[in-house]
DNA sequence: CAAGAATTGTGAAAATTTGCACAGGTCAAA
DNA sequence: TTTGACCTGTGCAAATTTTCACAATTCTTG
């Protein structure tokens, strides 16, 4: 069965009865049918037809052959309609993938986006390792720091988010509040293991506070969290969960440079879906609302 | 859903993984696979695949590509197997069809077929009008006369059938026995109502008979064989009708010109199809008993 | 009975599809 | 790091397919 062309093209002759209407139909000429049949035939070994002036009639094998093109037929235009309506409409997953810092800022928004399109589970990956958009792992990464250049992908910037240097109260208590940007020398912070980081913050951070004094080191964004809400030292969290949580204080007021920028990256290939699209306008709208 | 081959290279895509791979199994050049899934996402409008450096990832709307052409191979190459196994194999319906006269002749002949042949179902379809072979109303045609010319038909022969000239006891009774050839103008004749009968023996009856002395005239051979049991007058029956029924009496010796062919009829599409051959085979080893 | 409409069938030209060769990329292992 | 294997993607020539034009036949209809 090498060629379904073929198969269609006789499943056409044999609901038409002639050759001539189904070519109509097939919007092709006669004679392509013609040669169709005859192929097709001629690699079964066994006629399909009977060839009269009036038409062709099928036989056995060719009523067969009907019916089960007729279901195919069926079946396919049922997955056409299916296709065409998933690129269209938004359902099935919707697959988004970040750090896992960035959390507590975007699953409220998830949360929200799924109860208006009650059609879509939203999946919402987070780990160690960057979810792939080119193996179709997710459908939409958020992306912080350099803006991402992989080809294929389409990048496009979101919010900046807002850094804060705070510590927890039981640290204050302990160690007092730092006196201005200089007295920070004299105190103990939490950072990130990793001296090469390029995020804005850390740079700030390796430039302004020696190495040393930098005494809880870790690689993961919440464990540092953890830290500075146990009172290991000062650090970095994102400016909302500075003002949500009250046993955080801001040491020294945020700085513009230390924001870093997050980007909204899609794979070039679902970019343009109707769900993808939907899914960045409404983050988009959600998040008009976080610069204070 | 235009082109089905189409589909059926993103199926092969969709379970290779890599257009090579799927290229490789199709025995296609691998631009031919791209070009065809760039076709098809055209006119779908969808993305069937994402494409990376690795290979292609089916999409949603691929993967349910996927399922819908994996249940069409499995139908496809199941209706290849039955096509081919019903061009070799000999089953389904055997349609033979003949003159009502030949009934008698062919009755046994087609039960012992189906006998010796159970998955075939015989249909002996008789009648006035000729069964058509090339509408497919039948696979072979037993047919009496000239030998039949048409095209597209396969044309062999077959037995020739010994005719009788016989007369009812009842009739011998009335009329007695004629004596000799010339006798016979002196009796009365069931004969075919149309003068324009080419079949051999009707020729000859016209000949040595006049027409005022065919005084029972029909159409159908089994009302003249009913109206010579019946005592109307002398006339042709079948060789074997006259040997098997003892209330007829052949009045003079059989003549070979009296003789009308039969011939196997079958169309060109079908004739070569096992079916029809192990009929035609059977059919002519039976027939080679006829002859006494 | 004859004319007309509809059908199948076939050789040659046109158009489309396919194959080829090569470029460029990624990944894994040496 | 470099090499090799394997993948996708694209311009161009070759091959195949489709179309066109016409012939031949059959059935219908006036």
């Amino acid at each position: 069965m090498d060629s379904w062309d073929e198969i269609k093209t006789a499943f056409h002759v044999a609901r038409a009865g002639t050759v001539s209407g189904a070519a109509e139909t097939l919007g092709v000429h006669h004679a392509t049918v013609i040669r169709h049949i005859d192929a097709l035939e001629g690699r079964l070994g066994v006629k399909l037809f009977q060839r009269h002036a009036r038409g062709y009639t099928p036989t056995e094998a060719g009523t067969d052959l009907l019916q089960v093109a007729e279901t195919t037929d069926d079946q396919f235009s049922q997955l056409e309609g299916r296709i065409k309506g998933l690129g269209q409409g938004v359902s099935g997953d919707l697959v988004v993938t970040s750090l896992g810092n960035l959390g507590g800022l975007l699953v409220p928004v998830l949360a929200a986006y799924q109860v208006e399109n009650p059609d879509v589970r939203v999946r919402f990956l987070t780990g160690d390792r960057l979810f792939r958009l080119e193996y179709g792992e997710a459908h939409v990464a958020i992306r912080a720091g350099a803006m991402p250049e992989e080809p294929d992908n389409v990048v496009q910037p979101f919010v900046s988010q807002r850094m804060a240097l705070v510590a927890s109260k039981t640290y204050i208590e302990r160690r007092g509040l730092p006196q201005g940007e200089d007295d920070l020398i004299n105190h103990d912070f939490v950072g990130h293991d990793n001296d090469d980081s390029r995020a804005p913050f850390n740079r700030w951070l390796r430039e302004f506070v020696p190495s040393e004094r930098i005494l809880f080191r870790a690689t993961d964004s919440r464990v540092m969290r953890e830290a500075i809400l146990a009172g290991a030292g000062i650090g970095f969290v994102p400016g909302l969960d500075a003002e949500k949580n009250d046993d955080l204080v801001e040491v020294i007021g945020s700085k513009d440079s230390w924001s870093a920028p997050l980007w909204l990256v899609t794979h070039v290939d679902l970019h343009r879906t109707a769900k993808v699209q939907s899914f960045l306008s409404f983050l988009k709208s959600q998040a008009e609302g976080w610069r204070p």
